[in-house]
DNA sequence: CTTACTTCCGTAGTTCAGTACGGAGTCAAG
DNA sequence: CTTGACTCCGTACTGAACTACGGAAGTAAG
């Protein structure tokens, strides 16, 4: 049992990662997602590992990672050359550890202003441009 | 002391934020920063407030804010009608929290392939994709 | 006052990430 | 074996966020 799942056709695998058609076809070009070689003459079928892929990228984009940076973190995961994925993935993570402090800034400050704000009197403009620091 | 220390031309206050001075115009176009009225037919001015407001700015992108978004956070900031800010604040809010979360569930893949990926033998890919929920 | 650099403002061009379109080929039901 | 839906592929368009351009006006140094 590998790889013999291949179910979906390009509309069907489309709408199970919840993006168009289109998006697909880009992403192929793009090199983000394989293009399984089609059976001789015929149509193209995906599985759910292209699911779970384009799902990724989708989240990861979500997250400020832009499509080439997806790309790297998706080459990561393919387990391709080990030790220049390792300096890629160090690079990632320290990235991935200043967005989570910037992004908990940020969460405190809102959480502050939903408590606080109204209950406090009149004019109480917050330092919430204080939680982000400089580049 | 209030608001006497509008020190930068456009130029200055453009290289002290770190960004362009396209950037800056297209910014207040947009209604992201004030457009300072200028003193009797001559030039604008502007002071740290708008650095800081411009750093805010690109910390937000980085961390996946569109500017229209951007938009709203200062607007929360700028203290204006106290109940409809609350309710954009918890949105937010929520928002950032489902940010975090997924970037924590990439944070622990990252740190775990970077230290287990070439401790392991040859061919591990690791499920990064599996770190990030469905949308 | 002249000269060189900025600012101002509008309009136009670029990049990124899709989205739409159109014609030819494929496939599945009736 | 026709009909309708879908796939394939290339090209073109869109929207967001800039970035560049060009000419008129302001400003600072010599």
């Amino acid at each position: 049992m590998d790889k013999a799942v291949e179910n979906f056709t390009i509309g069907a695998f489309a709408e199970a990662a919840g993006v168009n058609v289109e998006t697909i076809r880009f992403y192929q070009r793009k090199g983000l997602l394989p293009e399984p070689d089609k059976p001789q003459g015929s149509v193209r079928r995906y599985g759910e590992g292209d699911v779970a892929r384009v799902r990724f990228i989708k989240s990861a984009q979500r997250l400020g990672f832009s499509l080439d940076e997806v790309a790297g973190l998706l080459r990561l995961d393919d387990g391709t050359h080990c030790d220049e994925a390792r300096d890629l993935a160090e690079h990632k993570l320290a990235d991935v550890r200043s967005k989570l402090a910037d992004l908990r800034r940020i969460e405190h400050v809102l959480a502050a202003l939903v408590q606080d704000c109204c209950a406090s009197h009149g004019n109480v403009s917050c330092p919430l441009i204080g939680a982000l620091r400089a580049p």
